[in-house]
DNA sequence: TTATAATGTTATAAAATTATAACATGTCAA
DNA sequence: TTGACATGTTATAATTTTATAACATTATAA
């Protein structure tokens, strides 16, 4: 699997909200599939697992299985990885330009929200 | 839009890699479609054309009219909005997570790929 | 061991995305 | 003003994604 293939697998697991929710769901310790499927009541239990079959191609579940039960755990390391070797570049780029708009006007740079570059 | 409309919008936009390959050509500098169209010999001018819809509405694209040219300009704000508000937690998330198994086998965290946290 | 709970599999419908084609509009330059 | 260039619009085909249903498998506990 070719680097752009993990790019697309994981902005792809990323950019559906309920996947997003399930990750907000599991964040602080795994979730049985069927936990996940009672807050989720909107959706019918097979969704619910093709939205975690989506995350897991991404690397962004992993499955423990115990006895009949599927754990779902979260595994950040790809999002970690993503925004060091993509997200991060682009969002320093987005600094540069304000910084070079900033300095053709001759004046300090925007507010704080959008020109604070401490983020850990 | 709400802040989940916008995230759905920008990870979809992000999700492709035609996109991502648009984004790598206007990142330094404007071009037109028709010299995007140029490079990306493989695909029709329409099918650009609907990437840089995508891309607009996600509001990483903005678009100048001049005469009868369209110059595709870059904006990385969003993408540096994303790693802020999103991206940024999760991957702190994923450093906390790799801190705890650390302490838990009592070792030191991995090598410095996965470990490193000095990113801009 | 057997009913039931939890999950897995296969099939299919509905919706959205991606890619083209055909035609239309607006602009420049001779 | 007219021909050609750059882009816009509408329609449609092909593919993928999302959602659900029906049935199958596996494991637990009475």
């Amino acid at each position: 699997m070719s680097i752009e293939d993990q790019y697309d697998a994981l902005f792809k697991a990323l950019g559906h909200r309920v996947r997003r929710r399930i990750l907000d769901l599991i964040k602080d310790g795994p979730k049985t599939t069927g936990a996940l499927c009672k807050t989720l009541t909107e959706l019918d239990r097979c969704t619910v697992m093709q939205h975690l079959s989506v995350m897991e191609k991404a690397g962004l579940v992993v499955v423990e299985r115990r006895g009949r039960e599927r754990w779902n755990h979260l595994d950040a390391l790809p999002i970690h990885d993503l925004q060091t070797r993509w997200i991060g570049p682009y969002a320093a780029h987005a600094i540069t330009m304000l910084d070079d708009i900033s300095r053709l006007a001759g004046t300090d740079a925007p507010t704080a929200d959008i020109a604070d570059k401490s983020n850990a």
